[in-house]
RNA sequence: GCACCCGUAGCUCAACUGGAUAGAGCGCUGGAUUUCGGCUCCAGAGGUUGAGGGUUCGACUCCUUCCGGGUGUACCA
C-alpha cells in the first residue's frame, strides 16, 4: 500500500516536473492524529525542483495522484504537508492482502525474506564466582531478544557465550570454601549452586577486609596491607596452581565450577534463554597468546625490557594497551583475541558477531577490533558491539559490598508471587488445574520483567523501580498479555457461534470505521519495525510497537461491537482483524522473548 | 586532565533518524458498561526538550560553548 502510493508520487514528481525520483527514495510519514489522512508527504524539500511554493506543490501533487491513483480517494494540504486519505476498498484490500486466510500465522506481514547470512550474537557471559542478579538480566534479555529479531528478520543466528571460568575471583571462592566451608555442598545446604559459590565468594571478602584492617592497625599502609593480606597472596598462590593444573586444585575448581553451571542453567531456564555454543576462557586464553606472539613477530605489537608485551593505538587516538604480562600470563585483552578467533573458525561464512556486554566497556571493544584489524582479520569490521547502560535503582548503583544487588532468581520468584495475587484478585481462570495456573503465573511475572527490562531503548541506562516494575497497568508486558487473553476470548466466541473467517466477501465491505482503519494501519507496519529493530539492535521497537498495537486493538474494542453487528460479513472481517491482531502481538511479544495466554 | 555516553511533563520513558501544535504510562482531576473480559476506554491539567549561540524554509534531532550526571582511561575482569 505506502509502495503504491509512493509510486503515485513518483510518478506525479516526473510528470508534473520531470523530476525523476524512484520510489524507495519517497518518505512517507503517518499523517498526525489531529489531521485527516493516512500517510503524509512532505513537499518543502521538492519546492526547489517544482519552482513553486510548498502549498502550492502539495496541492499540485495531491491533484495528479488523486486523478491518478485509484487507493487515493482524497486529500488535504496544510502548509507544505500533503496529507493524503486512502479509499475505503484500497484499506479493506489492504487488510486482505495480509490476512492471507484463516491460518494467520502465515499472514503476509510474517513473510521475510531470509538473508542467507550467519550472525552469532554473544550474551550473559557471567563471571563463575556469584549468582546472576538484575544486570544479568537486561543482558539476557537483549541479547536473546537480538537474536530472536535478527532470526525474524532472516538471519541465521547463533546464540553463544564465553564463560570466565578461570581467575583470581573463582579462586578466591575456592580458597574461602577450603578455609570455611566444612564441606558444605548444594546438597548439604540446600543452597542453588551459584548462590552457595557466591556465599563463600562473599565470606572471602569479608575477612579479606578484616586482615587488612589488622595489618592496618598494626601499623601498615593501607595499599600495602590490601596487596600483601595473606589470604589475597593465598589465592594468587592458587591461581598460580591451577595455571600448572595442580590436581587437587583443578579437581576442586571442577567441582565448584559445576556446581555454578548446574544453577546457572536453573535460572536461564526460568527466563527462557538459551545457547547454541558455549566457549570458555580457560580454552581460549591460550589461543589468543599463540596469536599476540605471531603479531609480535610480525612488528605489529611491541616488548618491552621486563617482557611485557603491548600494543600502540595513539596513531588512532587510544593508548598503549598491555596483552601478556611480564611474567607471560595473559590478560582479558589476550582470551578475547582468541576467542574471537575460535568464533570464526566455527563459523566462517559469519557476516557479523554481536557482544552484547555493558557501555563500560566501550573502550575495551573498540581496542579489541582495533588490533583484530590490525593482525590482519578482514572480519574485524564484522564485530559490533552492542553497548547497554547500566541498570540503577531507586537508591543508586547497584553495590555488592552495600547488599543492595538484586538476586536474578529472587526477583523473578517476586514477580511470579506477584502476578498469582493478582490473578487471585481478578483473573478468569476457573477450571484451571494447578500447573496451568502455576504455568500462568511464570508466564505473567515474567512477561512483566522482560517487558520493563526491554522497553527502554538498550543504549540508555535505565532506573528499575521494584514497584512500578511488577505494575501491571499501563505500558507494561501484562497489559498487552491481558489484550491478547482477551481477543482469544473474542475469538474462542466466534468459535462458539460458527462465525468463520473463511471466504470473507471483502468487497461486499463498504464502509469502514476509523478504529478498523487505524489497526489495519497498525498491522500493516509490522514489517518494518521488525526491520528497523533488527537494524538497530533493539528489543524497545518491538516492545512500543506492540504496546501501540495493543492500546489500538482496545480502543477498537471499546468502540464497536463485533457479536451485536448485525452485517454478517462486517462480524466475519472483525472477527479477522481480532485474529490477526491476536497473532501479531503474540508473534511480537514473542520476540521480547514473552509468551502471552489465552486466559488469565 | 583526556575520551565517550546521557540530560524531554512531578516520576519512568517515546518521538519513524531534520518535519506540522514534542507524545505515552504512572500519579492527580472528571467521565464511560441494557454490549463480546473494567488488568479496559475517553477527557482535563501538566513543557522555554539543562542553558546560550549557530546552520536550515523547519532543530529534541546536526555544529559550537558552557552547566549538571555517568562511564572509561590498571601488569583487574
Amino acid at each position: 500500500m505506502e509502495l503504491q502510493i509512493k509510486e503515485a508520487i513518483s510518478a506525479a514528481l516526473k510528470a508534473l516536473y520531470d523530476h525523476t525520483v524512484s520510489a524507495e527514495e519517497i518518505a512517507l510519514q503517518p499523517t498526525r492524529k489531529e489531521f485527516e489522512g493516512t500517510y503524509t508527504f512532505v513537499t518543502f524539500p521538492f519546492a526547489r525542483v517544482s519552482r513553486k511554493s510548498p502549498e502550492q506543490t502539495a496541492t499540485d501533487i495531491g491533484e495528479h495522484i488523486q486523478a491518478n491513483a485509484a487507493e487515493v480517494a482524497a486529500f488535504n494540504v496544510v502548509k507544505g504537508f500533503l496529507n493524503i486519505s486512502l479509499s475505503e476498498a484500497s484499506q479493506v484490500n489492504q487488510f486482505a492482502g495480509i490476512f492471507n486466510g484463516v491460518d494467520v500465522s502465515q499472514s503476509a506481514i510474517f513473510q521475510q525474506t531470509a538473508t542467507g547470512k550467519t550472525v552469532v550474537v554473544e550474551y550473559s557471559s557471567p563471571n563463575t564466582n556469584k549468582p546472576l542478579h538484575l544486570g544479568h538480566l537486561r543482558n539476557n534479555f537483549l541479547g536473546n531478544s537480538v537474536s530472536r529479531i535478527l532470526a525474524a528478520a532472516g538471519y541465521n543466528v547463533q546464540k553463544v557465550q564465553i564463560i570466565n571460568d578461570r581467575g583470581i575471583h573463582i579462586c578466591k571462592s575456592m580458597l574461602a570454601w577450603q578455609k570455611f566451608g566444612e564441606g558444605e555442598t548444594p546438597e548439604s545446604s540446600g543452597l542453588k549452586g551459584d548462590h552457595l559459590v557466591g556465599k563463600y565468594y562473599v565470606a572471602f571478602d569479608k575477612a579479606y577486609k578484616a586482615e587488612i584492617a589488622e595489618l592496618v592497625a598494626g601499623g601498615m599502609g593501607k595499599e600495602q596491607a590490601e596487596k600483601e593480606a595473606p589470604l589475597l597472596l593465598e589465592a594468587q598462590a592458587m591461581l598460580k596452581k591451577w595455571e600448572a593444573k595442580d590436581p587437587e586444585v583443578y579437581a576442586l575448581w571442577e567441582k565448584m565450577n559445576g556446581w555454578v553451571y548446574s544453577g546457572f542453567n536453573a535460572t536461564y531456564e526460568r527466563m527462557g534463554v538459551d545457547f547454541d555454543k558455549l566457549y570458555y576462557e580457560s580454552d581460549t586464553y591460550l589461543i589468543g597468546r599463540d596469536r599476540v606472539m605471531e603479531g609480535l613477530e610480525k612488528g605489529v605489537f611491541y616488548k618491552k625490557e621486563d617482557g611485557s608485551v603491548w600494543v600502540d593505538l595513539t596513531d588512532e587516538g587510544l593508548d598503549e594497551k598491555l596483552l601478556l604480562r611480564s611474567d607471560g600470563t595473559s590478560v582479558y585483552m589476550t582470551q578475547d583475541i582468541g576467542t574471537a578467533l575460535m568464533r570464526f573458525d566455527d563459523y566462517p561464512d559469519l557476516s557479523q558477531l554481536i557482544y552484547t556486554v555493558g557501555n563500560e566497556q566501550e573502550y575495551h571493544f573498540k581496542v579489541l577490533f582495533l588490533i583484530l584489524k590490525k593482525l590482519g582479520y578482514a572480519w574485524a569490521d564484522a564485530c559490533y558491539h552492542l553497548s547497554y547502560g547500566m541498570v540503577d535503582l531507586p537508591s543508586g548503583k547497584m553495590k555488592s559490598r552495600e547488599g543492595t544487588v538484586v538476586d536474578a532468581d529472587d526477583l523473578m520468584q517476586e514477580m511470579a508471587d506477584t502476578a498469582k495475587a493478582r490473578t487471585e484478585e481478578l483473573g478468569k481462570i476457573e477450571g484451571f488445574t494447578e500447573e496451568q495456573a502455576k504455568e500462568l503465573y511464570e508466564m505473567l511475572g515474567l512477561g512483566a520483567i522482560k517487558y520493563f527490562l526491554l522497553k527502554v531503548d538498550p543504549r540508555k541506562r535505565m532506573l528499575f523501580n521494584p514497584e512500578e516494575s511488577i505494575e501491571f497497568q499501563g505500558n507494561t508486558g501484562p497489559f498487552v498479555q491481558y489484550t491478547h487473553a482477551r481477543i482469544s476470548a473474542i475469538l474462542r466466541k466466534a468459535q462458539q457461534l460458527g462465525v468463520s473467517m473463511e471466504d470473507i466477501n471483502f468487497d461486499g465491505i463498504e464502509e469502514v470505521h476509523q478504529n478498523e482503519k487505524d489497526l489495519i494501519y497498525a498491522l500493516s507496519t509490522y514489517p518494518e519495525k521488525l526491520q528497523l529493530a533488527a537494524d538497530t539492535y533493539s528489543p524497545a521497537i518491538i516492545a512500543q510497537y506492540v504496546y501501540d498495537l495493543a492500546k489500538e486493538y482496545n480502543r477498537f474494542y471499546t468502540e464497536l461491537s463485533i457479536f451485536n453487528e448485525s452485517d454478517d460479513t462486517l462480524q466475519q472481517f472483525r472477527v479477522a482483524l481480532s485474529a490477526l491482531t491476536a497473532q501479531t502481538i503474540k508473534v511480537g511479544m514473542g520476540l521480547l522473548g514473552i509468551q502471552v495466554p489465552e486466559r488469565m
